[in-house]
DNA sequence: TGAATTAATGACACCGATGTCATGACACCG
DNA sequence: CGGTGTCATGACATCGGTGTCATTAATTCA
């Protein structure tokens, strides 16, 4: 591979000269400028990252740990990858800023992390970005304080800068906005309670109702469900047909997220009953390919990764720059998605009004 | 940052010696080593990698190329990232093998690569590996072929060396085992024509139908469907109304993919079909978040992503070792997950003789 | 018009590791 | 006992860029 000083040599330049082409910091006569970038492009000469970094002592490079990629389905219950998207946000603002994006797996077990930040280290990276596959607390090793460090998508005890979403506001909104649809009778089947975002969305359900002055009915709240997949149909089952036989039974259900609403359509329907018509059904996560794809495709609230990877990766490179840090974790709002499994009892009447 | 001088001054030894207890590559008292050790771990100190790498000369570096992570759901058809398996199974070679792996991505768009491919050279990658979000055909910029590269889940003109789904044994096995199950009547929805996998697939149907000695009815096998997604639901509607409507109807239909398959659930139901008391649906992919939540889960063909991932990285290192290549590609099998969305005919009867 | 600035370029040291070679102290072998 | 080999260690050059400083020529300003 080709050297700054074969360059040099081609042109009949100093290296000096050559860095100086490359890097724009100083005045190049035109016609050296002309020289020295023929004989870049004949010899197919790329400047040497690892020479650069030693000298600048700046690496560019920003860490990221998920264990995403090689989430080997430990936690069945997420087998989607959807929180990619928060990488994807990351590497967005990355590039822009062009900054290089370190990606390094935990393989699945945490016991990597120490190892991972090894690595990091070794490439003299400037910041760490750890993404969590979904909502959760996290403990890191005390070694990861050495570097600038931002939490996506999971917080710990100790105040690390972090990204979340928020999940009360997410829900709270869902449930307004059904009020507004005209619905009264709202059920919930929370997630369980394991994820911290079963209670954050009960709570936003609750704020909701009471905003709206309906009375809470503990019986539209089945308890949580059991964490392992397998048995989730059944309690899913049981928990509908108790919901279906209330005397006063809920116009819509509110599902964990996107996944269960997914079975939901699958057990009533094996019930015999029809969305939307006979009952109404909302998501959380708007997980596109389940939300836009079921048939009626599925109202629900958008988790919004993208955007806590922005902010996530803004955040890490603002502490890069100057070395505070908030004291609160960033709680990113994502949008209601409205579909046509709910019901809007008001929307025929407007458009008596406008027709 | 501490260098590797500032080790050896603080165990007062020289440079050359804290090398030698890192690499391991002499012999060193083991006095000498503990003093050494000790203040390496008093320092904090972790070896550059720039300065080594300009040393040796070699950067331990793979470059993938893919556009799944910042996929802007240009092709609507396909947003659930997938095939980012595959880059789960390269990560694992990787990291077994000690190599580190730069992950770039195109952001959408393929004009993108040269600069990635310059970012790549920059950092002395010794190999690239380009990973495509479906079985494709594709076009590299010359620029390419100054490094090893291995194609992923793609394939072009050049013969560059490439890892693909064996599309069309899978689809033949799944109807092998609809066959054994009992069924004749096979109805096949392909995917878009635009779809390389459509056509293999769809090969593979016949090749299982003609061995089996199944005169091949082309009524069973409506057109392709067109590649825009908001249309789809109309065109399915109308080929299950067709099929349905047949003298012998099918009973099974083998959809495209999952997500058709998904579709087809939503369809059948709101026409009051059950599924697979009044016909069997199988899908394609196993993608699993779908193929495991329908309900009744869905019998289909694993696209082998992992797998595919793990030959890809296992080839791109065997490059890097010795210049040559492949002239084939390599076809990866996927196999076939029997669930319950079809009916095994036969199943029943086992079970009288045995109970 | 002389002094000061700017343009254009090169020589050289340095970033932090490691390969090469040299050195001294022992141990072993015939 | 001298020669050869291994052990343990250090001095020094080197990888490929860039920062610092020096140099010369051209330009500008007072």
């Amino acid at each position: 591979m080709a050297t700054i000083y074969d360059v040099a040599k081609a042109a009949g330049v100093s290296a000096k000269t050559v860095s100086r082409v490359l890097n724009q910091d100083a005045p190049v006569g035109r016609e050296t400028r002309e020289k020295v970038e023929q004989a870049i492009h004949a010899l197919g000469y790329v400047p040497s990252n690892a020479a650069r970094m030693m000298r600048s002592n700046r690496s560019g490079i920003v860490g990221l740990i998920t264990g995403a990629i090689s989430q080997t389905s430990d936690n069945p219950e997420l087998t989607g990858l959807p929180d990619l998207f928060i990488v994807q946000g990351i590497q967005q603002v990355m590039a822009a800023q062009k900054k290089t994006l370190m990606i390094a797996d935990t393989a699945g077990s945490a016991d990597n992390i120490p190892h991972l930040l090894e690595t990091f280290r070794q490439h003299r990276a400037e910041g760490i970005i750890y993404v969590a596959d979904y909502h959760k607390q996290i403990e890191l090793p005390d070694m990861a304080k050495s570097l600038p460090i931002v939490l996506a998508n999971c917080f710990d005890t100790r105040a690390t800068p972090s990204v979340l979403p928020d999940d009360k506001l997410g829900q709270k909104r869902l449930v307004e906005r059904l009020i507004k649809a005209g619905h009264h009778r709202i059920a919930l089947l929370r997630l369980p309670e394991t994820f911290v975002a079963s209670d954050l969305r009960y709570q936003g359900y609750c704020d909701a109702m009471s905003e709206a002055s309906i009375p809470f009915d503990p019986a539209l709240v089945p308890s949580t469900l059991q964490d392992d997949d397998p048995r989730q149909l059944g309690q899913l089952t049981e928990a509908l047909k108790h919901l279906l036989n209330l005397d006063q039974p809920p116009t819509v259900i509110c599902c964990g997220n996107d996944k269960m609403a997914l079975r939901v359509y699958g057990i009533l329907r094996s019930m015999g009953l029809n969305i939307p018509e006979d009952i109404s059904i909302a998501g959380y996560d708007n997980y596109t390919l389940i939300a836009e794809t079921l048939y009626p495709a599925l109202t629900t609230v958008e988790l919004p990764y993208r955007d806590m990877g922005r902010q996530a990766a803004e955040l890490i490179l603002d502490m890069i720059k100057q070395a505070d840090h908030p004291n609160e974790p960033a709680l990113i709002q994502g949008d209601v998605y409205w579909r046509s499994s709910v019901t809007d009892f008001f929307t025929t009447n407007v458009k008596m009004f406008q027709q």
